[in-house]
DNA sequence: GATGAATGAGAATTCATTCAT
DNA sequence: AATGAATGAATTCTCATTCAT
């Protein structure tokens, strides 16, 4: 894949791209049952039995579309974090990333959000890969952070990263439903200071671990 | 099947409830869209035709769904939170009836999670006014606590019932993807934990900012 | 529950009276096949299922209608025209009665015009009985005329009377299309004048019909 | 007219005509309600899909049958009354063109005249510009013949109008009805007879005779 | 490779008719 | 007799996918 630059595989690519940058659009605006692979032909700019040519279905351009774009979101997470050292700050730039890519890229949001709450996923191993990913990458900076002392000890690791995730989620799910006005990234620091400082009163022995009951 | 008659109830509402059940069941396993209006029918034990003497259409039935059942279901959290006294006790009360009651609903639970977070919503409707509903039930119950001193005064609040309700949720959706197997209500005392007393080190005095590095 | 017997007979003749009614405007307002059984039943104020305590099905409504109401038209056909001497007056006698009935009917004038002009009739054997009626009736009036000397003895008999019934039918049919607004009986006389002297001048002589005499 | 334009196609045109001219078979012999999209594929030997690459639903089907072919034979009924110089001349040809016209095309005889008696007919706009124009045209020979003294000046021409057309239409309706076997068209000479003539004995000021010939 | 016309399986919905009450 | 809930056959229309050009 690496190569490139062969007329014809170029030409082709440059379809293969055109396709796929239609069906995020068309699949975030219309949802996937919604639209018809005439839709995104038309949108791409292509026949309808063009698309047959570089998908094997209209299932696998939604595969292909988590396969492709949201492993370079991905990635680029890694390398966020990689650029912080302490573990606050590799959160801090996990989030903010995570915030500002998909502000960048509203359909592939509306699309992850989509897909990642159906039961029945049609891209179950991709969604479950991307997952694993990001909870890894909280993890290990959970866990270097209690290696730093930043980070309490106590904690039940699997519950932490749900519920970093989760909240992030749900800032950019309500900024979807909110029409993908504001600036989402700016929610970054906000919600890590929540995540590490909670919300109770600091002052107050204050322990009400869940542990203790 | 001889000796056990059930006397088919002759009210019509009886239809009605079981052809919601049906829907319930069915749209959670496949979809809404890969559902048929036949499958129901059947799984409700009625002919297709009878689902029109009660539902306006396919749409209407995920509409009824989500005015009756999570209706229901909602006014259920406003008691739990009535029963307690300090904020911290009613947002474990909240979050506590939020997790098993979705636990003794995983139908509902995966059809609330499908819907809400679709981007061009079947129920819009019913899920912002449901929506609306919970957050102001965590607004109220922060406020209270802020009264009470149990909870931070400098905290943006419109992030933090986000971050409180995409915890809860991704939790859920977890559970869900998991088989809805282990113990979801128990996931509750842990989360409040992580709400209230965040993941950093208490150890460090004063420093309930976001903005210090 | 048998006590009283007599009640429920003409209770049933007039349920019977009400659906023909109901249908008669129902089929004129929406055509035959664009009705439902349930718009008849609602219409006339019984249940759907007691339309078939009087009727075969909803084809036999139809049935019915014309055996019922359109002979009693047509038999007011007959009275007027025994009602006049001379072939000229009954002529127009008739006219004037075809007129005035479907203008007093307007329903049943749309159901006639509809039904006659099918290709595939739904009460082909009422229609084809009364059309024979209606230009038996006119055969004679001719006939009656050429013994009177007052009308043309060579003339094609069978051409004659469709001559005068597509005429007067046109007649009906255009104000129907009107909204049947305007008096249509007034057209009685004008019509009579024309099938009687023609449009053409009269003054030339030397008759060269179209066949020869 | 801001109709929908459905892709006008070089070969397609083909399938367009054969679905048109099979849909206008299958109408004439069913009436539009009985028949099936189903069954107009069938006749035309196309599948059921096809159909609606080139109409937008069934019932436009019977509207492009009125729009293209009810057009092209009233166009030619333009030409034929051209043909001819003197008024009578021109009516003998305005209806003998209509008769031959209809013979030679049964079924859309049997289209045309169950359309135009409908109450609520589904191509009211197409039929009221035909019959307009049918109208026209007898009043312009009409008028004439007034000029050129070959017909009467006291005249009810909105009633002339319909007594012509609802004669002619009649003849029409009557030959449809024997099965469409005689010779429809030698019934022009004896109907124009009529309509100059009319029935009456020209005794009065003698003859009423319409042409030498 | 591209195209887009053609296909036909499949789904939602309607409604005449039945039948238990 | 009267009801009207229930039925399911029948119909219209959509759209993913194929394939001849």
């Amino acid at each position: 894949m690496g190569r490139v630059v062969i007329k014809p595989q170029k030409k082709s690519n440059d379809k293969y791209q055109r396709i796929l940058d239609a069906a995020i659009i068309v699949f975030a605006e219309q949802g996937f049952f919604r639209s018809t692979v005439a839709q995104i032909a038309k949108a791409a700019g292509v026949a309808d039995g063009t698309i047959y040519l570089y998908f094997k279905n209209k299932e696998d351009i939604l595969v292909r579309i988590f396969d492709d774009k949201t492993r370079q979101v991905f990635a680029r997470f890694r390398v966020a974090v990689d650029e912080a050292d302490n573990a606050i700050d590799k959160l801090r730039n996990l989030i903010r990333t995570h915030l500002s890519e998909f502000q960048n890229n509203i359909h592939m949001a509306v699309l992850y959000q989509s897909e990642t709450h159906q039961s029945t996923r049609l891209v179950e191993v991709q969604i479950r890969e991307m997952s694993k990913m990001y909870l890894d990458i909280v993890s290990e900076i959970v866990e270097q952070g209690q290696q730093e002392n930043r980070i309490r000890k106590n904690l039940y690791l699997g519950l932490v990263k749900r519920f970093i995730l989760g909240a992030v989620d749900e800032v950019i799910n309500t900024w979807i439903h909110s029409g993908g006005t504001y600036e989402l990234a700016s929610m970054a620091d906000p919600l890590v200071s929540l995540f590490i400082n909670g919300i109770g009163t600091p002052q107050k022995q204050g322990d009400t671990s869940w542990h203790k009951s």
